[in-house]
DNA sequence: TAAAAATCTGTATTGAGTACAGAAAAATGC
DNA sequence: GCATTTTTCTGTACTCAATACAGATTTTTA
């Protein structure tokens, strides 16, 4: 397995402890919210600055080191499995985000995508299944936050 | 084919002229933001109010009269296109959004998700295909708008 | 060790959407 | 047609997420 400090000078990124630290961080706690990081990473190394929070992700999900999900309704989260295509679910009721492996193969619901306009290319397919957890579903939903009424 | 009025009336909702309008410019222009709503209402009933726009959107996409869409990286759009579930293409580097009908039947992706944790219930399946449109793909990419780094 | 890159501090701004409250207008039920 | 209810309008304020900037400081890299 590739260390971390390899990673980051893979993709041209010097090495410093924030970035190390953010990297730590999202793979101990997948769909960290950039405000989880900042918690994290202040406790892990002491101090780290938002800004620096938002550059570090923006700069890791722009070269493909994090990848970052951003479902309506709740700030954008950033997870470190990237490139094998898993998708994720998440709760309408209390807005929980697990992972779901996609049992199409590598590139599942690309194949579902014949019907692609002339001259489009496709390179990723985003895929969100929402739903209910299972604490959410055996009590009334709570005062309407992200769910849609009128749903079977 | 049934009525504006009467698809307000079964969903429980007072017939208005700014509801109806709504209705209308999205059915006309599907992937309209709230913006552009606000904008072609006020061209067609006169006025309206920003309020009423998000107001009426919301309580829309919360019976299921619209559905809504939010990709990363721009406003909420919003289409009349519901329960057929087709899927969205977006250009990653001009923004420019398009339907995509899939092929794999009518709940298409759900089946993909054979590995759903015990417990969970799924209900929608949120597909959205990223890639570049037939104009951004001869040009070189603008200035790095949504656009990925890195990426082939 | 020098040059370059990254980070920090601090403040400010943008954009999207929500909240509220009172007044006015419109739609519905009778 | 009238009373009640719902919706809309006006206007203002606020939240939250994210971005921008600028100068000083620190750290990495070559």
């Amino acid at each position: 397995m590739i260390s971390p400090e390899e990673l980051l000078r893979s993709h041209n990124l010097s090495v410093t402890a924030q970035r190390l630290a953010v990297l730590k961080v999202v793979q101990r706690e997948p769909h960290s919210t950039a405000d989880d990081i900042y918690n994290n990473v202040s406790a892990e190394i002491g101090t780290i600055s938002r800004q620096s929070v938002f550059d570090t992700v923006n700069s890791f999900s722009e070269r493909g080191l994090l990848r970052r999900i951003q479902p309506m309704g709740s700030s954008a989260r950033y997870e470190t499995r990237i490139g094998d295509n898993h998708h994720h679910l998440i709760c309408r009721s209390c807005a929980c985000l697990v992972d779901i492996d996609c049992v199409t193969g590598m590139r599942p619901c690309l194949t579902a995508a014949d019907n692609v306009p002339h001259g489009y290319v496709i390179d990723e397919a985003e895929v969100i299944f929402w739903g209910y957890c299972p604490s959410c579903q055996t009590q009334q939903p709570p005062t309407e936050s992200i769910s849609k009424k009128g749903k079977k």
